[in-house]
DNA sequence: AGTGCGTTCATACGGCCGTTTAATATTGAC
DNA sequence: GTCAATATTAAACGGCCGTATGAACGCACT
């Protein structure tokens, strides 16, 4: 039973980093150790291997999103009186912290990103699955603390909030070497631009969501 | 000349559809109707071809970008009095109606979005370019009006905002399934969503990004 | 010991891939 | 009209792909 746990992790290591359709099933069979039948005999095939990848990195996450939420819940007293930053966080920081809920590698939003927009065009049962039940948790929290707006507005802005970290992650190192050509005009070939730093990512990308939804960045976290 | 042009479109075409790595040469040089080493004659290979076909959409949107900018900037006399909105529609709309720039497809988002994933391990010269000139105008044109913000924050804001939209367009039929059965709690299997409304969503990411900008929604409209 | 089952293995199959080659067709300047 | 440069063509090459096959192995159970 050891294969089939090696597979995933190296499916898992390999998929992150370079994609779904540019790894073979030979890449991930040669990087586990195993043969490369192995994947057609546990997963009955490539895609259902690239499935069962995403389900494994996708549940922890939405289960430490639910922790969080019910965390700051207790914290506050009850659902209506979570601060706005406190739904944020528990929605977003699984996203960008997915090690401190087991998923190892920051590279899992570059993962789940490629999984959605490479299989735009015939979305799978997982992704519904995977999505649905957190989203309308964390809607439904929102709605008690923005009853002014609508599940339709909630959802996009989750999406839009979704959308920021993931493209950020995306093109941090980018974005940051076209900052710094911003504000000193030079040369822009520096190419050891350090990794982004996650945790203030996250902080940022937070308080863009947070006016985004409804400017009351200071306001409510009493009471 | 004309084979050029013809590949050119067929490959827009079926990479804007389906993505870089599902479509072969064969399917384009089918499509286009001409004979597979073409490819190879005209732009060196696959590779080629691809950034070729990115290049040449993103040409007209960052000249649509500045055109609109410039168009603002007349209409209120100066750059440094735009409105908050006009800088960010200036950006934004290009992206989400690119067939107001002679780009055709609603599916250019989806295709820009594919190219930086797919390639982000290896970021090609052409991306670099093609971002760098307008993402610096623009960064400029909102220091003037936002002179508080850095320009590291002015950047990881305008990632956001794109982020919001490409992320919303590859995921919006099914965010819009999410939320109907958010609100009615009903099956979700209902297969015929509608498309989504572009100018909808152009509405409501720049109103979500001009929050979390600077929060001043209705002022300076005037002066 | 022997049987059955789940697992792993080496190997092979057909197919599509991107690219190359060499021959042919087209163009345009002189 | 000639000839060289450019463009297009059909055909083939080697390679990697995902999957299937059937044999070998481990091991609990009788």
């Amino acid at each position: 039973m050891n294969t089939r746990e090696q597979i995933l992790e190296a499916a898992w290591e390999l998929y992150s980093t370079r994609g779904f359709e540019d790894v073979s099933v030979r890449d991930v069979t040669t990087a586990a150790g195993v043969n490369l039948a192995s994947v057609s005999y546990h997963f009955g095939g490539k895609e259902g291997l690239m499935q069962e990848t995403v389900k494994r990195c996708m549940n922890p996450i939405n289960s430490y999103r639910m922790q969080l939420l019910d965390q700051e819940i207790t914290k506050y007293g009850g659902a209506e009186k979570l601060p706005l930053r406190s739904i944020l966080e528990a929605f977003m920081r699984p996203l960008v912290m997915p090690e401190e809920c087991g998923v190892q590698s920051g590279l899992m939003l570059r993962l789940v990103a490629r999984y959605l927009i490479e299989s735009d065009y015939a979305i799978p049962s997982v992704s519904r699955d995977l999505y649905t039940e957190a989203f309308q948790v964390f809607v439904k929290t929102l709605l008690l603390r923005l009853p002014h707006l609508t599940p339709e507005t909630l959802v996009k802005h989750i999406v839009f909030a979704s959308g920021s970290v993931v493209y950020y992650h995306g093109l941090g190192k980018l974005a940051l070497q076209l900052s710094r050509s911003s504000s000193v005009s030079g040369d822009a070939n520096e190419q050891n631009a350090e990794e982004i730093d996650r945790e203030q990512m996250l902080c940022d990308v937070i308080e863009f969501a947070m006016h985004g939804f409804g400017g009351d960045t200071h306001a409510s976290v009493d009471a």
